[in-house]
Formats: structure tokens, sequence, C-alpha cells
DNA sequence: GCCGTTTTCGGCCCGACTGTTTTCAGTCG
């Protein structure tokens, strides 16, 4: 079991307990604390656990040691598995809906005795929430929409979820002789932030018989984070994963390895004037392959690869990214599709905490892994006094943490800069945090929204675009809010504020952050198509958070954007001088 | 369950907001 899985188990049974009556809310904690203790040390656990490293770890106490310890050995956590036996799953169904706390839905599994959210939802339709003490109309709305968002989204998965679940099972079939090519497909391979079922396709020789597939699908079927098979052919099967995403394995001879793959890569959206277009060059396109109609014959017309089906169809190669139908069918005809950013493009952080505010690790520590990355800076951006939650910084402490950051700029001068910065809060009028003659301090502001969440969309807005205005405001982060499968961004007329983002030369990041992947990739089109220049911000209160900017690679790219598109691809002269610019423009 | 320049018991992050109340509990970040 890794570090990230047993993460995960103590987090479950901090909500496992959160929903157990009578428990400590304290211990409770000391799981959640435990959970983010781990997660933020680095390196492999079995080795950490055999040389004894975990004691001393602030949050990690003999108890929750002994935890990680058994999951390390056993690969569970017995604490754990008693816990969701005594627990009814109706509760942890109904914790996902927003608003909803332990004590809310304790409330409701005693009294209105429901076992399911169907059920919720038909108690809530029948007035019998609404009249429950402490509960009210107001609430009982709130439950039924947390219901509606839930059920549309309930059957997805986060990206980084469906990568690692991919991945394991990527490798091991990888290792079979019989598979010649091997490829994730699906809504995956374009890097959708979120995702409903793995697709996989591979390939035997053309010359082999039955028994290949047979083996192959066998060895799928019986791996270990296998949880259940739905299906289980010679040249498809399905199956259900430990996270509880589905996955289909496809297995086709190599001859027609780049049709199939092709089709299920998708997007549909993307096949369908792309389908036209074939047809309007006589000919026709499915997953068995390429074919060019002569009267009554159809002729395949050989391809190896899905570069060789674009150019067939007289195109350039189409990224899978792109394939959404947002103009990428025209742009390729005409070959002018962008030159997409790489990860190796990034020459720096520019969204991250410290131990100053809510991150786990000191401001050396963080350059230090930034250092090791191969990085040139990192945009430091601790939490201001009004995210008091997070420990938001006063005006002296920020000052002081100057005062840190210049030592260490000293120290790696030559070879790595610390910029100073902050995410600084956007009061509900719009207004900053700090005072502008705090800001020039800096050398660049993140704005962002942390609370106040319920304005109508007009207030919203405004609020927003105040912000922009503001001289010193160099990025605005996440700016919908929205948390992926949990939450709705805050409503805000966005075409509006990039319009006055625009207008102003101020950035819009795209958080990193996989839960966020925020601005949303749509609208990162819309930025760059205004000339905004976006930023790919981490948000990393932690080493490895940092790493989470390949995500924010793929909302990029899905976004069209080119390496100079994105501002962190500037080196630290650059990047310094085009903040100077920006807020200087009076 | 964790922690200690109040150290083995008694605290534990906290302010804002919402919807419910009529002074506050629950939730969120």
């Amino acid at each position: 079991m890794d570090k990230n899985q047993i993460v995960q188990l103590l987090e479950g049974i901090g909500e496992l307990l959160a929903l157990k009556e009578g428990s400590s809310v304290f211990e409770l904690r000391a799981y959640e604390n435990g959970a983010r203790a781990l997660n933020s040390l680095d390196g492999d656990i079995k080795q950490l656990v055999k040389e004894g490293k975990l004691k001393g770890t602030p949050g990690l106490g003999p108890t929750i040691i002994k935890r990680i310890e058994e999951a390390v050995e056993t690969d569970h956590i017995a604490f754990y598995d008693e816990l969701v036996a005594n627990t009814p799953a109706v509760k942890l169904d109904m914790l996902r809906i927003p608003g909803l706390g332990p004590k809310r839905i304790n409330t409701i599994y005693e009294q209105v005795k429901v076992t399911s959210l169907a059920e919720l939802e038909q108690a809530c339709k029948e007035n019998r929430v609404a009249v429950l003490p402490g509960f009210g109309k107001k609430t009982q709305d709130k439950i039924l929409q947390g219901i509606a968002f839930l059920s549309e989204h309930a059957d997805r998965f986060l990206y980084p979820v469906a990568e690692e679940e991919a991945a394991r099972i990527h490798e091991a079939l990888a290792t079979l002789p019989e598979i010649v090519r091997h490829q994730v497909a699906g809504s995956l391979r374009r890097r959708r932030e979120t995702v409903k079922d793995i697709d996989m396709v591979v390939s035997v020789a053309d010359d082999a018989g039955p028994e290949a597939r047979r083996k192959i699908m066998e060895f799928f079927t019986t791996q270990p984070t296998v949880k259940a098979i739905t299906g289980k052919g010679e040249t498809k099967s399905s199956v259900i994963l430990g996270s509880g995403i589905a996955m289909d394995l496809r297995v086709v001879a190599d001859r027609q390895f780049p049709y199939t793959l092709h089709h299920f890569t998708g997007s549909r959206e993307h096949h369908i004037p792309l389908r036209r277009r074939a047809q309007s060059m006589n000919m026709t396109i499915n997953d068995y392959g390429l074919f060019k109609i002569n009267g009554e014959q159809e002729e395949l017309v050989p391809c190896q690869t899905e570069a060789d089906i674009y150019a067939a169809l007289g195109m350039e190669y189409v990224e899978p990214e792109l394939r959404e139908d947002m103009g990428e069918i025209e742009a390729a005809a005409q070959h002018t599709l962008p030159t997409l950013v790489e990860e190796k493009d990034i020459r720096g952080v520019l969204h991250a905490h410290s131990t100053w505010s809510d991150g786990h690790n000191s401001i050396r520590e963080m350059a230090e892994a930034c250092i090791e990355r191969g990085y040139s800076y990192l945009g430091l951006t601790d939490h201001s006094k009004a995210a008091a939650y997070a420990g938001g910084l006063s005006e002296d402490d920020l000052m002081k943490q100057g005062e840190e950051i210049d030592r260490l700029n000293e120290e790696f001068a030559g070879r790595f800069r610390i910029l100073k910065g902050t995410e600084c809060d956007i009061l509900r009028d719009g207004t900053l945090d700090f005072p502008d003659h705090i800001l020039a301090k800096l050398d660049f502001v993140v704005a962002s929204i942390h609370s106040n969440f319920q304005l109508s969309p007009q207030e919203q807005t405004e609020r927003m675009v105040r912000a922009i205005a503001n001289p010193y405001v160099s990025i605005i982060g996440h700016p919908t809010g929205r948390i992926l499968l949990s939450r709705e961004g805050y409503q805000l007329d966005m075409e509006a504020v990039i319009e006055a983002a625009a207008r102003h030369g101020v950035c819009i990041e795209i958080n990193a952050h996989p839960s966020r992947l925020d601005l949303d990739w749509h609208l990162v089109r819309k930025a760059r198509d205004k000339g905004i220049k976006v930023p790919i911000g981490p948000d990393a209160h932690s080493l490895a958070g940092i790493d989470v900017i390949r995500y924010g690679i793929g909302a990029a790219r899905k976004g069209w954007l080119r390496a100079n598109d994105v501002l962190n691809t500037l080196e630290t002269e650059a990047l310094l001088a085009f903040f100077h610019v920006q807020r200087n423009r009076g």
C-alpha cells in the first residue's frame, strides 16, 4: 500500500469518526492532521516505516504511527474496516452533499430514517426534513440541490484517480510479450478534468491466434486492483477497479490499432465533423478503418499511426487534448494548429504557500524542491490576513517574510530567485486585504476570492472587476472557485471578467490543483484569444504539491495554449520585467 | 489522538456566513 492510499485511509477514518455519534471531534481532527502530516512527508513510505522515521513527525503520534505501520504491512487498517462496517452507507453519501455535515446527517438519519439518497430526496419533497429542529425550508432546498448536483456528477472521477488506476494496469499489461502496442484512450487521454471510465486499447500481432487474446484478457481481469468483472470476451472486457471506476480493455490486431485507438479516444463531438470531412472526400471512417469508397467497393486506406489517418484526410495531426470540436478540424485542415505548451517549457512556480501561512514546508524547503525540479524561480504567495482559517499574514509578518526571502535570495544568488508575493484576499467590496503601499513592496500579487461566495452574479462580477482594476494585481487566482465533483464555483460573469482582465493587462491563472483546474479549459481558450497571459499555478501547500503543475498543463493544452501564452514559461528577468510593466499600467 | 518555554492533563484554529433562531449551531475554508 503506498503513501497516498494510506493518507486516504486516514482521511477516511476522520470522516467515519465524524459520523459516529459520541466520538471526539478532536480525535477525528487528529486523524485529519495525521493524514496531512503523512502526505507532506517525502520518500518511500515502506522505507520510512522500516527505519522508524515516522516518529517525531508533528501530527503523527504513537496510535496513528501504529496504524500506518499496519497499513504498510497488511494493506489494511482494522480500525478503518471496523468503522466502515458500523457506518450506514447513506451517511457517507450524505457527507458529499454541500451544506450537510456530520451533525445534520445524524439528525436526518435518526429522525427521518432514510437509507439512501433517493429516500432523502423523497423526504425533502414531502417536507419531512424542513420540520426537523434546526432545519428549515432553505436547508431542505439546499439538500435537494445538492442531491441533484451529485446525481449529475456521481459516476465521474477526478483525472488523477483515473490516471493512477490506468497507469497500474498499463504497466502490468506492458510486460506481456503478446502485446505489440498499448495506449490509454478515451477522455483520460484527452485529459479531461474528470473521467467517467477508462478506455484502453492494445494490439496483438496480425497473425496472433485467439489464445493470445484470451491470455491478455485473463491477465487483465485478474489484476489485483480489479474489484469486479462486468464483461469478458476475446476483444473486449470490462471491470470495476478499486476506486469504483469502470475500465474497458479492447484487444485488436496491430494493423487495426490506429483506427481503433482513434475511435475510442473520441470525442464523439470531434468525430462528427471529422466523418463529415471524410465523406466529402469520398471516404468513410469508423473504428475498423479509414476506407476509400469506389462505387460499391470500400478500400482500406493503410495507416500505421493516427497521424497517418489525419494525413489521409488532408490534415495535421490533432493532439488528443484538442479533439473536442473547438475548431481543431478546420485548423488542422489549414495547418494552423498551435504548438501546445509542454511541461518542460515551465520555468518556475507562481502560486505556492509556506509554513508562514497554511503550507507544510518552509520557504527554504519549497525553494530547494523547485531547484531540484529544474525551475528558476518560486513565486511565494502566502495568504493575507482575512484568510484567518489559513493563517493569513499580517502586514508586519509579510514584511518579516520579505526579510527571510532577501536572506535566502542572497544565498541562492545567480542560480535561483524567490519572488515576493501574496495570495491577497479580495474583500467583499472588491478592495484588497492589503493596502497599496504594502502591495507595492512585493514583486507580484495573486488576488483571490475566499469568502462571500453567495453574492449575486452581478455583485460578484463587480467585485472581481474592481480587484482587476487595482494596478497592483498581477494575477487572479482560481477565478471561479469551483471544486470539481464537489461544488460549483461562485456565480459570476466570466466573460466580463476576462474582458476586464484583458483591458487591464491582468493575468488569470489556471490553478493546477486537480480538484480545481480553474480557469476551466473552455475559458482558457477565450482568455488566450483576448491576449491574456495565463500562469499555471500549482497552489502548492507542500513539496509534492508543486508537481500538480502537470495537471494544469493538461488544462492549458486543452485551451490551445502555446508556450508563450503561459506566463511562467518566462525566465526570471523577463517575468520581473513583465510584472513591472503590468504595475505601471497607470 | 496529539501535544507541551503553562509538560502527563487539559486544551486543541478561528472568523465569517447561513439559516435558524431570538442568542446560536452547523458548516466552510
